[in-house]
DNA sequence: AATGAATGAGAATTCATTCAT
DNA sequence: AATGAATGAATTCTCATTCAT
């Protein structure tokens, strides 16, 4: 049905280059995985066939299903794998945070960091986003990483402003940041991660100042 | 690769349970059209096939190449035929209002009025959105429908505020309605059109207040 | 499986041109004959479909069932068409010779006139050799047709030679002519019509002479 | 649009009746040409499916794409097989040759061989010939062969006449033998390659020994 | 006499998956 | 642990043919 002109250029870090060769499982599994992400960002979600994944990562096609059962396996676990890098940023980014505001500030500047909002990462997460419909699995991992996002920011904004302000707080900058991911998706040029932070944190001070205000 | 239970029941208005019969070639597009949009919030974009939507259409596969010519054709369609949609509801919505600030709500209104800020049309968007980077007229038209709805936001916001902070507004509405619609896509329960468009609203009163404080 | 560019242009004498109107049954007839003529030189035989044959005659795709039944008798009719070309061509250059030898170069001549070896009329005739096999009708025309060019060249040859002489030549003959066919269909400008002729009547000449002597 | 009976019984050499059983790729790609060529044979070209060819070879559909990409490439390996036949035919024929008229009478000799002049070789060559117009790479073969022919020809007819003539004795020997293809094509019983042989044999021999009195 | 919407069989091709090696 | 040949189901698309109008 469609053309297969690669949607973007490859950026895969250690795969593909090495010779083809004997590895230990562990290492074929993650340059699989790499692989994976990399051409879900190349080609889209559908147009990643195990094929060209398997090219990429530097080795025969039987190998998905030698180390992932199969290829829903080796999705699920690319995902994981995204969690795991927004996990890592935020803990990185909270661990210099000492105040409820800035860790609220940090959790935004996690999401809205150089290595989260890349348009290679905004765009993945998108085809996964809309993935979910069609696997529980990857449902169920979206329910955990929407939950932390939102619970994360709870907890800090809670203490700056009442429950259920505190409440609504979290959901308008849950939907900014979605938001903004699905722009950077569609347009690496529309905004850049230090405009979006801006962006968001100038609404989050405003908010907050004119809650001290009224409050 | 994946089970083909549909993701959503039906909700097919005409089709399918008229008698297999003689129709003009407007009638037989327009049940293709519809047929598609529901054939993908039912299975998804890429289990929206020719066999399924044409059976939904109540016709028999080759139709849809004789109406479209392709099925990337009658996906276009049926993505135009989803922003005509939205194009009618804002106009519905901007009929009555008649200040800067009335359009500006009713814009956001209308992106979050029962009709559109449904689960079926925000998931079939969120497929739209994430086919755009597989077929150039998809990616066109979101383009259109992307720069219209900042375009309304900031003509009407611009007589509010001062022009660069208007910039900074309508993005931030864009990035939350856009949010917002993904929300509502992974699931239907999360936020009702109602909470919204409180939501949205308050954020934007409490914004231009804090304005006109500061201004 | 392949692209569909047309091979040649058209050359259409009348169809097409005409706007689609209502005409008695023998004219459309006519027309379809020549629309496939005419499709079957743009497209190759087996991408001239029913689709393209109505359009370039200026109707509709139902009117060759409506008026030959079949595609496969269309076909037919359309090999008729060509068979009659090469009769009247036969006839009138029989017409102007009154000896034996005048008469063997009439044929000669007339399958190789301008008329007859033409890089149009010469493909179409391949594609109808080649589709002999599967058709036992074209495969009837095409027996009646290489003998009719037979034994016409037969009569006139054995009034200047031997019987078995007679058939040897007439033999190299027809295979020297069918021979020329097939190089003109590949490509036109290999011999000109006026050059083939050259040949074949060196070599008859040359045979007849030679006959003579030994004779 | 027609019957599907098989044109003509099969020969098949290996395929089909060997178990379904792992071989190694090149002998696979091996199966696959014998079974085009034996299926363009049976069917005709354009009903030579990659169904009936893999079946033929005792394969699945797939296993064109795996093997060649696609149909189009399978056919081009299968005229390049067609014309390696009578290039081998060619070199074992020239070898027993050692003057210029023993290589011109090889050359004919070869393309009138029980080998090459065969129903079956005839017939799909004319297949092939009327596919040229519509692949371009079969055209490039086509081209490639008959320059092959015609040089290989004029080599060994300068050697025995001047210039000129050599040309047009080529030129003439190269139709006849197209021609008997055709006929040879049409009707498997219209003339064995011995009388074939004999015929064009005759004609040379009286043209060179005619050359030889008036030159 | 003609239209053109609709059908349905069959085409090439793609692809996850299997499995002998 | 890895390969890559092979499978078979599914997909889009094509096309002769039918038939209500």
């Amino acid at each position: 049905m469609r053309e297969t002109r690669p949607l973007h250029e490859a950026r895969t870090e250690a795969a593909k280059t090495l010779p083809r060769q004997r590895r230990n499982s562990d290492e074929s599994q993650r340059h699989l995985i790499d692989a994976t992400i990399s051409a879900i960002y190349k080609h889209g979600f559908h147009e990643a066939t195990a094929q060209r994944i398997s090219e990429e990562a530097g080795l025969s096609a039987g190998n998905i299903h030698y180390h992932f059962g199969s290829k829903d396996e080796l999705f699920a676990a690319a995902m994981r794998q995204l969690m795991s890098d927004i996990s890592d940023t935020l803990v990185y980014e909270l661990g210099k945070a000492d105040t409820p505001l800035a860790r609220a500030h940090a959790i935004i500047h996690a999401n809205l960091s150089e290595r989260l909002y890349s348009h290679r990462n905004c765009f993945v997460w998108l085809q996964f986003w809309s993935e979910t419909a069609r696997s529980e699995e990857l449902a169920r991992l979206e329910r955990i990483n929407a939950q932390r996002f939102h619970r994360n920011l709870l907890d800090a904004l809670s203490k700056l402003l009442p429950r259920n302000e505190a409440e609504q707080v979290a959901k308008e900058l849950v939907a900014m940041v979605d938001g903004l991911w699905i722009r950077k998706a569609q347009d690496n040029a529309s905004i850049t991660p230090q405009a979006a932070r801006t962006l968001v944190f100038a609404y989050l001070d405003r908010r907050l100042g004119s809650a001290a205000q009224t409050g």
